[in-house]
DNA sequence: CATGAATGAGCTTTCATTCAT
DNA sequence: GATGAATGAAAGCTCATTCAT
């Protein structure tokens, strides 16, 4: 009887209500949005894309968004900043020694974003810093700061405790920072494009830094380090 | 016969052969666009500012390379190779001890790639690897895989020495690695971005990864490490 | 039922009937329509914001005007007709002489139309009559030659009455619409735009008219004219 | 041979270089400008469809002027306030009577504005004035102000000469200028809209302001004009 | 009747690429 | 070879209008 009866409308018809969509739509759009920009980037994803993967017209995107550059911070909120004050809660009330806590941490990161589209999110910030700093300005405020200032709360418990050396927190903190920027760099930059035969175990890549920056971290050094340079 | 002789034309006249010119044109063009890149990324570098930049018109752009992919392309074959054996011999002959060569290697890097336009290109690949899949392989062939194994065989020789506790090389290279490369990183993406009154010295920052990652190294771990995860 | 009963509609149950709502609905829709075309201008007018400002929804303003367009031509119609008839008997019963009429009539038009709304709509038929020609030409008949018939009366009675010096009357209308249609112009058009420190004051403007045109309409000029043109 | 011999590359190859059209390109862009912002207003006219009467592409166009905003400046400037210093120059060197002069003044408006689709500039910015406060801004600037002064010019010169009665300058600009844009105003909004047998004449409309208003002027005032409003 | 979520045509501006000179 | 004028596809965003509820 429609003369137009799209699919979408179908489904709409099948499922319930409209209102019920209308509920559904940021975080459709929030999802459409996360796979494109990792997978293309942001100034390659056109607008139209996201939101035909979320089965909308273009003009509805911009209904709940409104510019791209807000959907953007949308989906970094959703995906990474919304998530800090629990990630403060558990560090928080964690209860064993601070090589642990350390150990948890990235284990955690990796289990709930390094190794989900989420860590697309830093390497397209990394990508695109340049072209939009108006979102590279709003990623450092959101996401680096307060993230740093996890992992610095991290290093200062395990130091307050006697667990850790003393050591400059600041700085410390790219010990951990690094080893899981440059693991997300790789997922989404190279990974792509190394032969699937090649094996790079995320976990064991893990594990190594953990190890190694846990015993550079022990409050006796093995044998006095000599320094020349 | 031209109209409008323009002062460069006079110029390259004046002082030389236009034949000279004419060798050096691509690169010219090739510098150009290494500089453009690495300063605004691939999109938002304009080919007539590349051309302008080199000293020629649009036009003259496109006779030399078919595309401004194309143009990428001979950007990072041109800048990568060449480096290596240098380095390797360098390794090779170097006399001190395992860690300092460690050391060594690190502040050379940083003086020779990470502290110049040449870390542009690290942070060029990573971002546009996803456009240009072929261009990563090559760059993973020729560039990734050299330098690994150059780090590894100063771990390897540490560890050989007995200077080094025992571990995976493979992975291991991923230690020196991944702050190096989130330097470059930051370098070309994130500090552009942030107010100029955030202090960030690279030179302490290499420093902290260094100590910490030669402690970890050290052969005698200071305590037994509970491990619990 | 509805689970999100909004406050506009229990006011109107509060206050009042709904259905002397439903009655008034047209006429809040065009005066909010009236307010903004002549504020914003027609295409700078939304039709959600006219919808928001008579207290409903944007799709109840389609049901009342099939059409943007429409809803203008309705605001016109609106707002036009109906004091010609009450200026007329004005006319007719003054008892001053025709110089004083004539001030009467033009800062009597300045009260009631010139420093209001309504001379908005004059700009705005100057500005849409383009797009709008049937309406340009129902504002014709409607508004412009009924005006000037009034015009021309006031004039032809201080001619036949000897107080004006003979002239053409058909023409001698646009000695007064021409000045009164120029403010009009200016207060809607270039008043918001001129930076409030310049003054312009309507009254002395309107007053230096007056009094040029009455010297002009003199019966004894000062001195013979020379014309040479 | 040429697989897309278009109309416009044939007549440049007929008619001579490209050189000489590129020279042309400008002019020719602002002749269709004027033409298309005068019939459509400027919002209504798509910066295509200039291109296209100009027989150019869109691109073209924004090779010679960088913005919408610019080509319409640039129309301004080419066909108004472009002949100021001519006018101003024709002002200081006229010879005869202040009342001649003022003849001329509105004479060689008409003749050069008025009459012309220049005239629809005028209607064009009270139309629109609102929606683009920054051309509302320029036009003050760029036309109102130094067309203002050129009259009050001509005012002056008369009283100072003894040949006009004195009065306010400043407002008794409008005397000239209310005139001549009403008369701008109705050419481009109602001319096209009112049945071509209705007859007015532009010529006797000027004619009758330019009379009445000199009348007005005159050192001896007629009678002693009773004022009581 | 009333709503407001959804639509999609429409418009300005950019820029890699072409090609007549 | 070299030039640079010209092209036109592409993309973000707006808003009048529709229609399921």
């Amino acid at each position: 009887m429609c003369p137009l009866p799209e699919l979408r409308q179908l489904a709409a018809q099948a499922c319930g209500k409209r209102a019920r969509r209308k509920d559904a739509r940021p975080g459709e759009l929030l999802d459409a949005a996360l796979a494109l920009f990792v997978e293309k980037g942001f100034a390659a994803t056109r607008a139209e894309e996201v939101a035909k993967r979320a089965g909308v017209s273009k003009g509805t995107l911009f209904l709940y968004f409104s510019s791209k550059e807000e959907l953007f911070k949308a989906v970094v909120r959703e995906n990474i900043s919304g998530r800090f004050s629990e990630w403060n809660t558990e560090l928080e009330t964690f209860e064993g020694n601070s090589a642990d806590l350390l150990r948890s941490c990235v284990m955690s990161w990796w289990e709930r974003v390094g190794s989900t589209k989420a860590s697309g999110i830093s390497k397209l910030m990394m990508s695109e810093a340049g072209n939009f700093p108006e979102l590279a300005a709003f990623y450092q405020e959101e996401v680096v700061q307060p993230g740093n200032a996890l992992i610095r709360k991290v290093l200062q418990r395990g130091v307050d405790a006697g667990e850790f050396r003393n050591l400059n927190v600041e700085y410390g903190v790219y010990l951990l920072l690094a080893p899981m920027m440059f693991l997300a760099m790789w997922q989404h930059a190279m990974k792509p494009c190394v032969s699937p035969t090649e094996t790079f175990d995320p976990a064991l890549y893990l594990q190594t830094h953990i190890d190694n920056l846990l015993m550079g971290l022990a409050v006796r050094p093995a044998a006095p380090l000599p320094r020349e340079l």
